[in-house]
DNA sequence: AAGCTTGGTGTTATAACATATCAAGCAGAA
DNA sequence: TTCTGCTTGATATGTTATAACACCAAGCTT
């Protein structure tokens, strides 16, 4: 159920599928997909991998869709916004959401040697951390949970 | 039990507690505590909120301890390193520890308004995260948590 | 005491990440 | 058509973080 990354898949399949409902959700929601902003997803989509603003702007500057900073945070606000990225705070960098069609709190598994990250679900509000924050009257809007270690491929090979 | 801010207390008296504890800790354990980080984990103590790199520095430019960027990040690596302090990842800021007096995992609820940082802690390995990360094969070597809301004193003024 | 090693500090420079601002374009509603 | 709102282009700048190297003080060796 919970897609943990870290395995083999078809990944040209899984892009075209997160980008079809990207599409889709745009279409219903009135949301401008913009060539920018699709291309951007698809990007991390590709990659699989934390990026950078910087890297993907030098993707996107390669393809002449621009070349300034505020291209590439905009398309990613846009995107973080609507829940087509999140982003990995330890890293800032991002990263395409995993489970794209629902509402969800996120949680990664980042792999510090090869920067891949896995995706999960949590129900933090429920555990102790909810409870220091209801005790204390602190109204929680987001949560951040992110572990870092070593992903299974790299467990051999780094210390 | 844990510490959960967003209160009155007698901040002097934690502030000198708190350096005297690091003071032993740092004599225990062979580490330098010099003036600069004894001095860097004493302006954390005051404030009581997450403070950057560069709001560190200003402070011990002032004082004559140094003006360059490195003099900060070393003293806040060494104290990080050392738990005396922990970084807040969305923020990219800095919190004085509120248990240095054992080993745990943080967890932090954080004002998006006055930026004040209540720590609280969690055991979140046994959680769902916890789960994938066991199924996976990953192996998990930190973790960070992080809320982001509002503290009882700003529910009423910021929207 | 001379020489060596280790770890901290001073300093310069630069890398990496992010946003403010203002002008111009473009699509849909009135 | 004209207005309005959102998107984009472009310039400039702000913020956070590290690399690299020189210097110095403490402790240890011979």
């Amino acid at each position: 159920m919970s897609t943990v990354g870290f395995r083999q898949h078809d990944h040209t399949h899984c892009v075209h599928t997160a980008l079809a409902q990207a599409d889709a959700k745009c279409k219903a929601q009135r949301l401008q997909f913009t060539p920018v902003r699709r291309r951007v997803l698809e990007i991390l989509l590709e990659k699989h991998r934390a990026m950078g603003a910087y890297d993907i702007l030098s993707v996107l500057s390669a393809e002449g869709m621009g070349s300034q900073p505020p291209v590439a945070y905009r398309a990613l606000d846009f995107l973080v916004q609507n829940g087509f990225v999140h982003r990995i705070e330890q890293l800032n960098a991002y990263t395409a959401c995993a489970h794209p069609t629902h509402d969800h709190i996120p949680a990664f598994l980042i792999c510090r040697s090869c920067k891949a990250v896995a995706e999960t679900e949590t129900e933090l509000t429920q555990g102790r951390l909810g409870a220091a924050a209801s005790t204390s009257g602190f109204q929680i809007e987001r949560v951040v949970v992110e572990a870092e270690g070593l992903c299974p491929e790299c467990i051999g090979d780094q210390p």
